[in-house]
DNA sequence: GCTTGAAGCTACAGCGGCTGTAGATCGTAT
DNA sequence: ATACGATCTACAGCCGCTGTAGCTTCAAGC
Protein backbone atom coordinates (compact mmCIF):
# COMPACT_ATOMS: atom_id res chain seq x y z
CA UNK A 1 0.00 0.00 0.00
CA UNK A 2 1.37 3.37 -1.06
CA UNK A 3 1.01 6.72 0.65
CA UNK A 4 0.02 9.56 -1.62
CA UNK A 5 3.54 10.98 -1.71
CA UNK A 6 5.00 7.70 -2.87
CA UNK A 7 2.35 7.40 -5.55
CA UNK A 8 3.14 10.95 -6.58
CA UNK A 9 6.85 10.21 -6.95
CA UNK A 10 6.28 6.97 -8.84
CA UNK A 11 4.07 8.68 -11.41
CA UNK A 12 5.70 12.09 -11.57
CA UNK A 13 2.59 13.79 -10.25
CA UNK A 14 2.17 16.40 -7.54
CA UNK A 15 0.31 15.30 -4.44
CA UNK A 16 -2.27 18.05 -4.91
CA UNK A 17 -2.87 16.94 -8.45
CA UNK A 18 -3.74 13.43 -7.27
CA UNK A 19 -6.19 14.87 -4.77
CA UNK A 20 -7.58 17.07 -7.53
CA UNK A 21 -8.12 14.03 -9.76
CA UNK A 22 -9.96 12.36 -6.92
CA UNK A 23 -12.09 15.42 -6.40
CA UNK A 24 -13.22 15.51 -10.02
CA UNK A 25 -13.85 11.76 -10.00
CA UNK A 26 -11.00 10.81 -12.32
CA UNK A 27 -9.28 8.81 -9.59
CA UNK A 28 -11.39 6.68 -7.24
CA UNK A 29 -11.62 7.37 -3.54
CA UNK A 30 -8.87 5.22 -2.06
CA UNK A 31 -8.81 3.36 1.23
CA UNK A 32 -7.69 5.23 4.32
CA UNK A 33 -5.61 4.49 7.39
CA UNK A 34 -7.26 4.76 10.80
CA UNK A 35 -5.81 8.26 10.95
CA UNK A 36 -7.46 9.21 7.66
CA UNK A 37 -4.50 9.11 5.27
CA UNK A 38 -5.01 7.77 1.76
CA UNK A 39 -3.46 4.43 0.81
CA UNK A 40 -3.18 3.22 -2.77
CA UNK A 41 -2.74 -0.17 -4.45
CA UNK A 42 -1.42 -1.25 -7.84
CA UNK A 43 -4.70 -0.63 -9.66
CA UNK A 44 -4.59 3.02 -8.66
CA UNK A 45 -0.92 3.24 -9.61
CA UNK A 46 -1.71 1.92 -13.09
CA UNK A 47 -4.66 4.20 -13.49
CA UNK A 48 -2.70 7.28 -12.51
CA UNK A 49 0.18 6.30 -14.78
CA UNK A 50 -2.32 5.99 -17.64
CA UNK A 51 -3.75 9.41 -16.85
CA UNK A 52 -0.35 11.07 -16.69
CA UNK A 53 0.83 9.49 -19.89
CA UNK A 54 -2.30 10.54 -21.71
CA UNK A 55 -1.86 14.07 -20.36
CA UNK A 56 1.70 14.09 -21.72
CA UNK A 57 0.23 13.25 -25.10
CA UNK A 58 -2.06 16.23 -24.78
CA UNK A 59 -5.40 14.50 -24.12
CA UNK A 60 -7.89 16.51 -22.07
CA UNK A 61 -9.12 15.16 -18.76
CA UNK A 62 -12.52 14.64 -20.36
CA UNK A 63 -11.00 12.55 -23.16
CA UNK A 64 -9.00 10.59 -20.60
CA UNK A 65 -12.15 9.92 -18.63
CA UNK A 66 -13.71 8.42 -21.76
CA UNK A 67 -10.62 6.38 -22.52
CA UNK A 68 -10.59 4.97 -19.00
CA UNK A 69 -14.28 4.12 -19.19
CA UNK A 70 -13.75 2.40 -22.52
CA UNK A 71 -10.80 0.38 -21.32
CA UNK A 72 -13.12 -1.18 -18.75
CA UNK A 73 -15.10 -2.73 -21.59
CA UNK A 74 -12.57 -5.07 -23.20
CA UNK A 75 -15.02 -6.83 -25.50
CA UNK A 76 -16.23 -3.74 -27.27
CA UNK A 77 -14.82 -2.56 -30.55
CA UNK A 78 -12.08 -0.04 -30.04
CA UNK A 79 -13.48 2.26 -32.70
CA UNK A 80 -14.41 4.84 -30.12
CA UNK A 81 -10.91 4.80 -28.64
CA UNK A 82 -9.48 5.31 -32.07
CA UNK A 83 -11.92 8.16 -32.72
CA UNK A 84 -10.75 9.96 -29.58
CA UNK A 85 -7.13 9.56 -30.61
CA UNK A 86 -7.91 10.73 -34.15
CA UNK A 87 -9.62 13.81 -32.78
CA UNK A 88 -6.60 14.55 -30.62
CA UNK A 89 -4.33 14.14 -33.63
CA UNK A 90 -6.44 16.54 -35.64
CA UNK A 91 -6.30 19.11 -32.85
CA UNK A 92 -2.55 18.79 -32.62
CA UNK A 93 -2.24 19.20 -36.36
CA UNK A 94 -4.46 22.27 -36.33
CA UNK A 95 -2.37 23.83 -33.59
CA UNK A 96 0.77 23.01 -35.53
CA UNK A 97 -0.51 24.84 -38.59
CA UNK A 98 -1.45 27.85 -36.53
CA UNK A 99 1.82 27.91 -34.61
CA UNK A 100 3.86 27.57 -37.76
CA UNK A 101 2.10 30.60 -39.25
CA UNK A 102 2.84 32.47 -36.05
CA UNK A 103 6.48 31.48 -36.19
CA UNK A 104 6.82 32.81 -39.72
CA UNK A 105 5.13 36.08 -38.85
CA UNK A 106 7.27 36.60 -35.78
CA UNK A 107 10.42 35.82 -37.69
CA UNK A 108 9.46 38.29 -40.39
CA UNK A 109 8.75 41.01 -37.82
CA UNK A 110 11.99 40.46 -36.02
CA UNK A 111 13.99 40.27 -39.22
CA UNK A 112 12.53 43.57 -40.43
CA UNK A 113 13.65 45.53 -37.39
CA UNK A 114 17.00 47.24 -37.63
CA UNK A 115 17.21 47.70 -33.86
CA UNK A 116 16.93 51.46 -33.85
CA UNK A 117 14.69 53.78 -31.86
CA UNK A 118 11.28 52.69 -30.58
CA UNK A 119 9.72 55.34 -32.83
CA UNK A 120 10.88 53.43 -35.93
CA UNK A 121 10.64 49.87 -34.62
CA UNK A 122 9.20 47.62 -37.28
CA UNK A 123 7.94 45.17 -34.68
CA UNK A 124 5.72 47.79 -33.10
CA UNK A 125 4.59 48.94 -36.54
CA UNK A 126 3.49 45.47 -37.47
CA UNK A 127 1.67 45.08 -34.16
CA UNK A 128 -0.12 48.35 -34.79
CA UNK A 129 -1.19 47.41 -38.29
CA UNK A 130 -2.21 43.93 -39.33
CA UNK A 131 -2.03 45.01 -42.97
CA UNK A 132 1.71 44.44 -42.63
CA UNK A 133 1.11 40.76 -41.96
CA UNK A 134 1.04 37.96 -44.47
CA UNK A 135 -0.90 35.43 -42.44
CA UNK A 136 -4.60 35.71 -41.78
CA UNK A 137 -4.45 35.02 -38.05
CA UNK A 138 -7.47 37.29 -37.59
CA UNK A 139 -9.58 34.51 -39.05
CA UNK A 140 -7.67 31.60 -37.56
CA UNK A 141 -7.73 32.61 -34.08
CA UNK B 1 -17.06 58.75 -29.43
CA UNK B 2 -17.71 55.05 -29.53
CA UNK B 3 -19.87 52.96 -27.24
CA UNK B 4 -18.27 49.80 -25.96
CA UNK B 5 -20.25 47.58 -28.33
CA UNK B 6 -19.06 49.56 -31.34
CA UNK B 7 -15.47 49.40 -30.16
CA UNK B 8 -15.92 45.68 -29.67
CA UNK B 9 -17.16 45.18 -33.23
CA UNK B 10 -14.43 47.34 -34.76
CA UNK B 11 -11.69 45.36 -33.04
CA UNK B 12 -13.21 41.89 -33.02
CA UNK B 13 -13.32 41.81 -29.24
CA UNK B 14 -16.10 40.81 -26.87
CA UNK B 15 -17.55 43.55 -24.74
CA UNK B 16 -16.69 41.65 -21.57
CA UNK B 17 -13.11 41.30 -22.71
CA UNK B 18 -12.77 45.06 -23.05
CA UNK B 19 -14.10 45.53 -19.54
CA UNK B 20 -11.71 42.82 -18.38
CA UNK B 21 -8.76 44.64 -19.96
CA UNK B 22 -9.85 47.80 -18.16
CA UNK B 23 -10.11 45.92 -14.90
CA UNK B 24 -6.56 44.63 -15.12
CA UNK B 25 -5.27 48.04 -16.17
CA UNK B 26 -4.42 47.12 -19.75
CA UNK B 27 -6.98 49.55 -21.14
CA UNK B 28 -7.41 52.95 -19.46
CA UNK B 29 -10.61 53.98 -17.72
CA UNK B 30 -12.54 55.73 -20.45
CA UNK B 31 -14.85 58.72 -20.17
CA UNK B 32 -18.48 58.10 -19.31
CA UNK B 33 -21.84 59.49 -20.32
CA UNK B 34 -24.02 61.13 -17.67
CA UNK B 35 -25.74 57.79 -17.33
CA UNK B 36 -22.45 56.01 -16.67
CA UNK B 37 -21.82 54.29 -20.01
CA UNK B 38 -18.27 54.11 -21.35
CA UNK B 39 -17.31 56.18 -24.37
CA UNK B 40 -14.09 55.65 -26.34
CA UNK B 41 -11.99 57.76 -28.68
CA UNK B 42 -9.47 56.92 -31.40
CA UNK B 43 -6.56 56.47 -29.00
CA UNK B 44 -8.41 53.71 -27.20
CA UNK B 45 -9.41 52.15 -30.50
CA UNK B 46 -5.76 52.03 -31.60
CA UNK B 47 -4.62 50.67 -28.26
CA UNK B 48 -7.20 47.90 -28.29
CA UNK B 49 -6.38 47.01 -31.89
CA UNK B 50 -2.72 46.72 -30.87
CA UNK B 51 -3.62 44.49 -27.96
CA UNK B 52 -5.79 42.20 -30.06
CA UNK B 53 -3.22 41.91 -32.80
CA UNK B 54 -0.50 41.07 -30.32
CA UNK B 55 -2.81 38.46 -28.78
CA UNK B 56 -3.33 36.93 -32.21
CA UNK B 57 0.43 36.63 -32.45
CA UNK B 58 0.45 34.78 -29.16
CA UNK B 59 1.91 37.45 -26.85
CA UNK B 60 0.81 37.25 -23.23
CA UNK B 61 -1.03 40.15 -21.66
CA UNK B 62 2.06 40.83 -19.56
CA UNK B 63 4.25 41.04 -22.65
CA UNK B 64 1.68 43.29 -24.30
CA UNK B 65 1.69 45.56 -21.28
CA UNK B 66 5.45 45.94 -21.64
CA UNK B 67 5.19 46.55 -25.37
CA UNK B 68 2.59 49.26 -24.80
CA UNK B 69 4.70 50.90 -22.12
CA UNK B 70 7.72 50.83 -24.41
CA UNK B 71 5.86 52.31 -27.34
CA UNK B 72 5.20 55.36 -25.19
CA UNK B 73 8.95 56.04 -25.11
CA UNK B 74 9.74 56.70 -28.79
CA UNK B 75 13.30 57.90 -28.21
CA UNK B 76 14.52 54.80 -26.51
CA UNK B 77 16.32 52.02 -28.30
CA UNK B 78 13.92 49.32 -29.39
CA UNK B 79 16.21 46.56 -28.11
CA UNK B 80 13.77 45.67 -25.37
CA UNK B 81 10.90 45.42 -27.83
CA UNK B 82 12.99 43.12 -29.96
CA UNK B 83 13.91 41.02 -26.93
CA UNK B 84 10.24 40.49 -26.10
CA UNK B 85 9.52 39.43 -29.67
CA UNK B 86 12.55 37.12 -29.68
CA UNK B 87 11.38 35.50 -26.49
CA UNK B 88 7.94 34.99 -27.98
CA UNK B 89 9.50 33.44 -31.07
CA UNK B 90 11.56 31.08 -28.95
CA UNK B 91 8.46 30.02 -27.04
CA UNK B 92 6.57 29.38 -30.25
CA UNK B 93 9.49 27.33 -31.58
CA UNK B 94 9.66 25.29 -28.39
CA UNK B 95 5.95 24.56 -28.57
CA UNK B 96 6.34 23.59 -32.21
CA UNK B 97 9.02 21.05 -31.36
CA UNK B 98 6.91 19.59 -28.61
CA UNK B 99 3.74 19.48 -30.69
CA UNK B 100 5.54 17.87 -33.60
CA UNK B 101 6.80 15.08 -31.32
CA UNK B 102 3.25 14.65 -30.07
CA UNK B 103 1.94 14.47 -33.61
CA UNK B 104 4.38 11.72 -34.51
CA UNK B 105 3.56 9.73 -31.41
CA UNK B 106 -0.18 10.02 -31.96
CA UNK B 107 0.17 9.01 -35.59
CA UNK B 108 2.23 6.01 -34.61
CA UNK B 109 -0.31 4.93 -32.02
CA UNK B 110 -3.22 5.31 -34.38
CA UNK B 111 -1.41 3.58 -37.21
CA UNK B 112 -0.59 0.60 -35.01
CA UNK B 113 -4.19 -0.10 -34.09
CA UNK B 114 -6.00 -2.58 -36.27
CA UNK B 115 -9.41 -1.47 -35.03
CA UNK B 116 -10.30 -4.64 -33.20
CA UNK B 117 -11.51 -5.18 -29.65
CA UNK B 118 -10.70 -2.78 -26.80
CA UNK B 119 -8.78 -5.61 -25.12
CA UNK B 120 -6.23 -5.57 -27.94
CA UNK B 121 -6.26 -1.88 -28.80
CA UNK B 122 -2.75 -0.68 -29.44
CA UNK B 123 -3.70 2.88 -28.55
CA UNK B 124 -4.66 1.89 -25.04
CA UNK B 125 -1.57 -0.28 -24.76
CA UNK B 126 0.67 2.65 -25.60
CA UNK B 127 -1.16 4.86 -23.13
CA UNK B 128 -0.68 2.24 -20.44
CA UNK B 129 3.03 1.87 -21.12
CA UNK B 130 5.31 4.70 -22.09
CA UNK B 131 8.01 2.16 -23.00
CA UNK B 132 6.13 1.81 -26.27
CA UNK B 133 6.82 5.43 -27.07
CA UNK B 134 9.72 6.82 -29.04
CA UNK B 135 9.58 10.38 -27.78
CA UNK B 136 10.68 11.41 -24.33
CA UNK B 137 7.66 13.55 -23.53
CA UNK B 138 8.08 12.60 -19.86
CA UNK B 139 11.00 15.00 -19.74
CA UNK B 140 9.60 17.59 -22.10
CA UNK B 141 6.24 17.90 -20.53
C1' DG C 1 7.25 5.01 25.41
C1' DC C 2 8.45 9.59 23.76
C1' DT C 3 9.96 13.04 20.75
C1' DT C 4 10.64 14.96 16.60
C1' DG C 5 10.08 16.20 11.86
C1' DA C 6 8.38 14.93 7.56
C1' DA C 7 4.32 13.98 5.31
C1' DG C 8 -0.44 13.98 5.35
C1' DC C 9 -5.07 16.24 6.00
C1' DT C 10 -9.03 19.93 4.60
C1' DA C 11 -10.50 24.05 2.65
C1' DC C 12 -9.90 27.53 -0.13
C1' DA C 13 -7.69 31.13 -3.21
C1' DG C 14 -5.23 32.07 -7.45
C1' DC C 15 -3.07 31.49 -12.14
C1' DG C 16 -4.20 33.17 -17.50
C1' DG C 17 -7.49 34.90 -20.40
C1' DC C 18 -11.36 35.23 -20.89
C1' DT C 19 -16.80 33.98 -21.03
C1' DG C 20 -21.38 33.81 -19.27
C1' DT C 21 -25.10 35.07 -16.17
C1' DA C 22 -28.60 37.91 -13.46
C1' DG C 23 -30.89 41.78 -12.68
C1' DA C 24 -30.85 46.55 -12.95
C1' DT C 25 -30.33 50.86 -15.71
C1' DC C 26 -29.50 53.69 -19.88
C1' DG C 27 -30.09 55.45 -24.64
C1' DT C 28 -32.64 56.18 -28.59
C1' DA C 29 -36.09 55.55 -32.24
C1' DT C 30 -40.80 55.82 -33.04
C1' DA D 1 -44.48 57.62 -23.65
C1' DT D 2 -42.97 53.29 -24.64
C1' DA D 3 -40.38 49.72 -26.15
C1' DC D 4 -36.25 47.37 -26.86
C1' DG D 5 -31.55 46.81 -27.36
C1' DA D 6 -27.29 48.11 -25.26
C1' DT D 7 -24.84 48.81 -21.23
C1' DC D 8 -24.07 48.60 -16.29
C1' DT D 9 -22.10 45.96 -11.93
C1' DA D 10 -20.90 41.92 -9.59
C1' DC D 11 -19.82 37.55 -9.55
C1' DA D 12 -19.28 32.55 -10.93
C1' DG D 13 -17.16 29.30 -14.08
C1' DC D 14 -13.95 27.33 -17.61
C1' DC D 15 -9.19 24.10 -17.69
C1' DG D 16 -5.72 21.91 -15.17
C1' DC D 17 -3.59 22.46 -11.91
C1' DT D 18 -0.64 24.98 -7.91
C1' DG D 19 0.04 27.16 -3.56
C1' DT D 20 -1.17 28.40 1.14
C1' DA D 21 -2.61 28.07 6.14
C1' DG D 22 -3.27 25.66 9.98
C1' DC D 23 -3.98 21.57 11.55
C1' DT D 24 -3.14 16.03 12.49
C1' DT D 25 -0.81 11.66 11.64
C1' DC D 26 2.98 8.57 10.79
C1' DA D 27 7.41 6.47 11.32
C1' DA D 28 12.07 6.50 12.83
C1' DG D 29 15.44 7.13 16.43
C1' DC D 30 16.39 7.13 21.22
ZN1 LIG E 1 12.74 47.11 -33.14
ZN1 LIG F 1 -1.44 40.34 -38.32
ZN1 LIG G 1 -7.76 0.58 -31.22
ZN1 LIG H 1 5.08 7.99 -23.90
Amino acid sequence: MLAIGTLAKRTGTKVQTIRYYEQIGLMPEPGRTDGGQRRYGDAELDRLAFIRHARQLGFSLEAIRELLDLSDMPDRSCAQVDAIAQKQLREVEARLVRLEALRIELQRMIGACNADRVADCRILEVLRDHEECLADHAATG
